[in-house]
DNA sequence: ACATTTAATTTACATCTGTAAACTCAGCTT
DNA sequence: AAGCTGAGTTTACAGATGTAAATTAAATGT
């Protein structure tokens, strides 16, 4: 059940894109040059140019739509934050990654229903959890794997 | 008592380095090539570039060790662990947030120190906790502040 | 049909990244 | 003193990224 495609590395001035897309659904480029432009000054040829490396990067993938094209992506937007955040993390030693996740949360802000949710799974998961976590930076447990 | 700099983006191939660094502490590049050389297949030049490019962008400083360099970290790890998650969730969608973090603590090895540490912030949060985190994709209030 | 508008494709170009060879300079050897 | 060594510096080079102008092709107006 979890088709998870190999995300490629999705650049900051990607996301400002996907974001629309996943936000407005399926968009032609022109509507997506409009709700960039109202906010980020770049050119048009700056999106378009953005909008084509997303769709070889198997991110977004369009159909003729009449005239133009209508862009739509590949991978829901939580697969895709859950994805990167992953990715992230797989470079970061294990020891610390709670705090960091502390760190995210006391700056994030959290719905009720996701808090709960939350502290039901910590609750789950502190049953089998370690007294300490390892560091795991040094050549042999390094996770190197990445990229 | 923020005294957080901005840290430059820190590339793949650089967190490798400097999680070394903060492992083993103050270096020579020596011990640095010869550590990171045991497990990934650089070459001593490639290492070399790289501390020199991490020098650059500030993240490591290196003093004058009789003959050699000794390389030590600008930042600490867990502070530049903290600030990369921070600026990679500053790209993305307020509303899915909570769910990310859901999947990395799903993913992720926590101590039940950590865990306990969270369900306390969480229960804490809970309190002030909206119904429901708006999404912030469309332009107005998208963060599109970052870089 | 011809001019104009729109959209997509190509080309551009500086900077950053991954990866490394070549070169240089201060000591160490012999 | 002359060459070897270890460490740092410079140069290299392809691919990714941010940013966009130029060009081409299709659609529409008149």
């Amino acid at each position: 059940m979890n088709e998870v495609k190999k995300i490629d590395e999705i650049t900051h001035a990607e996301w400002q894109i996907v974001r629309l897309i996943w936000t407005m659904g399926a968009s032609s480029s022109r509507s997506i040059i409009d709700a960039v432009a109202s906010k980020r000054d770049w050119k048009e040829s700056t999106i378009k140019t953005l909008l084509g490396r997303l769709v070889k990067k198997g991110l977004l993938t369009r159909v003729k739509q009449g005239q133009h094209f209508v862009y739509s992506s590949t991978v829901s937007e939580q697969n895709a934050m859950n994805l990167s955040a992953e990715e992230l993390f797989k470079q970061m030693c294990d020891m610390r990654k709670g705090q960091t996740i502390m760190d995210l949360v006391s700056q994030s802000k959290i719905s009720k229903g996701d808090i709960n949710q939350l502290v039901k799974m910590l609750n789950q998961k502190l049953k089998t959890a370690p007294d300490k976590v390892d560091c795991n930076c040094l050549p042999g447990n390094m996770n190197m794997d990445c990229q």
